[in-house]
DNA sequence: TTAAGTGCAAAGGCTTTGCAGCATA
DNA sequence: TATGCTGCAAAGCCTTTGCACTTAA
């Protein structure tokens, strides 16, 4: 972990106390490849703070997404996970043999956002679009035997 | 409720039981507009069949589910609501503002699914979008006051 | 100093499961 | 008749909340 200027590196967190366990879970979103739950997201606080507990893991979850830091996205029936906002739209592949998460862009989801915008008179807000199947190394692998 | 053939009508609950219970739970699952969650599904049943039980109506939507005969679809962060399934691929998009769920088709997505395909390799075998906003009525009212 | 955050434990929802009795095929 | 379903109640998850203590600013 690598950090300058707190002030300047947490300054996202307006108006708030800026605590060392909100630190910890900022910097393990912020490094984190992208789709911790709530208990992965614990699971690695623990082990840099022993003392950190469920309940603040949730409660600043809860905060870091309603300031907008954090987009909430779900990969699977179960679980919610979390991933630090980026400015660029991406979205989802979720492989249903290995479980392996990939995101990828296209402009073509914001050609569909007008297409359904025009025709419908619904105006979008946001989109989450989530594709399953079998990610490339799987179908690979799967040739090989 | 009108039904004239419950051997054919329900001849795709294969190889298992058709009990009153299911035949109930799949009328309701059939008539509802699409977005029953397991407890709104309760209380529908309930209605009709005052003992029936809450655990019922989750393993069967799991029965149902796994058979195929209805989707689980993902439409706020914190329940998951079930549908028939139909033979079309259609989405949801929902108002922010009065929690209104409707449905669109588009062959867009298509184009996307083999956009991604083509670029990334991955064999999609589903998909879901989900989108979020106003929709138009209240966009409407809103203008008139 | 003080408003806000934290840890702990308990409570709240939703969902699943064990079990005894019952019903479908 | 026998397998499988049902209702009930209890248990299991995940998430939230109340409370007393602690801490950032």
């Amino acid at each position: 972990m690598r950090m300058r200027d707190n002030r300047k590196q947490y300054s996202e967190i307006k108006d708030r106390p800026t605590t060392p366990q909100r630190r910890l879970l900022l910097d393990i979103l912020r490094q984190d490849e992208g789709h911790l739950d709530a208990r992965g997201l614990y699971r690695r606080a623990i082990e840099k703070d022993s003392s950190i507990s469920l309940a603040t893991v949730y409660r600043n979850l809860r905060m870091f997404k309603d300031l907008g830091l954090i987009e909430e996205v779900r990969l699977d029936e179960a679980r919610c996970y979390y991933e630090i906002k980026r400015s660029s739209n991406h979205y989802h592949m979720v492989c249903r043999s290995c479980g392996r998460v990939t995101e990828f862009e296209s402009t073509v989801v914001a050609d569909l956002i007008s297409e359904v915008q025009r025709h419908s008179g619904f105006e979008v807000t946001r989109a989450e679009l989530y594709l399953e199947g079998r990610c490339c190394r799987c179908t690979d692998s799967e040739e090989d035997s």
